[in-house]
DNA sequence: CAGCGTGTTGAGGA
DNA sequence: TTCCTCAACACGCT
């Protein structure tokens, strides 16, 4: 589902096709899509705003206006698409929100699973307020101290693969790559964090820098139904390793890949490959 | 048809 | 306080 590299090929997308526009109108079918503030005040306040750029911060796009932005998080399923008003790329039945624009153009926001959250926030403080003040580093795009990062890990006692999922630690992984990570890496996902050495963590560091950074070049994986616009699939699901991969054969050993869950999600991995 | 998969938050426990 | 686990959210798909 759409994570970092989803996410960035996402607001690549949308960028350039909003990037200058400014927002006439706003209407929302869907009352829980949007977090705050109430709808009204959110109307009146897009209305007249021009879009400055579209970006990601992990994995929230921020869709920059002038005074204000827009925080959307796509959870599982969100989609952005930009199309004339009386036609609908994608089932009208989960549309959630849309948005006018001067060149005629509507933003349309889709969600089938109706996860997918929109806020609206001050442009110079949106960074000092959760969500985004609690994510870690970005492995793509900030430089990480390994001394910060491996005092940050150190301490924890729970299971690697839970602490690549906590975006408080890196941001951006979600469960394909942190699957792909740890096979790249050579690391059990059992593996309790504190337990890791120093180097191990810089393994896994810079694991999470290459593939996070080839999947967005490849423009993000498709499996089940991610799509970065209309017709727009991504490429990395080809360069999967372990990911989905139960009872196929290991890459490097051939032995079967398994499947167990840990922290509720499902975990791919080489038993006599990651340790 | 029942239950899985998916990311994040927040409740509740340690 | 801080850390950790797990249910809840919604619904198409198997």
């Amino acid at each position: 589902m759409p994570e970092l590299p989803e996410v960035y090929t996402v607001c690549k997308i949308l960028n350039e096709q909003v990037k200058g526009k400014t927002i006439e109108s706003f209407q929302i079918f869907y009352g829980k899509l949007l977090k705050r503030p109430s709808i009204e005040e959110f109307k009146m306040s897009v209305k007249n705003q021009k879009i400055k750029q579209v970006f990601n911060i992990a994995k929230y796009i921020i869709i920059e206006l002038e005074t204000d932005v827009i925080i959307s998080h796509l959870r599982m399923e969100g989609r952005w698409l930009v199309e004339d008003p009386d036609t609908f790329t994608w089932t009208e039945r989960h549309l959630e929100a849309q948005f006018l624009l001067d060149n005629g153009k509507m933003m349309r926001y889709y969600d089938t699973r109706k996860f997918g959250t929109l806020e609206l926030l001050p442009i110079d403080q949106y960074y000092l307020i959760p969500p985004i003040s609690n994510l870690g580093l970005d492995p793509t795009k900030d430089e990480i101290n390994i001394t910060d990062l491996y005092t940050k890990i150190h301490k924890l006692r729970s299971p690697i693969k839970t602490v690549l999922l906590a975006q408080n630690i890196l941001s951006g992984i979600g469960n394909i790559y942190a699957n792909e990570i740890l096979f790249a890496a050579k690391i059990s996902p059992f593996k309790i964090a504190n337990e890791l050495t120093r180097k191990k963590i810089e393994t896994i560091l810079s694991a999470s820098q290459e593939i996070l950074t080839q999947a967005k070049k490849s423009g993000g994986t498709t499996i089940h139904s991610f799509e970065a616009t209309k017709g727009v699939k991504g490429n990395y699901q080809d360069f999967l390793k372990v990911h989905g991969k139960v009872g196929k054969q290991c890459v490097n050993c051939n032995q079967e890949i398994k499947k167990y869950f840990i922290g509720g999600r499902g975990t791919y991995f080489c038993l006599n490959c990651q340790k």
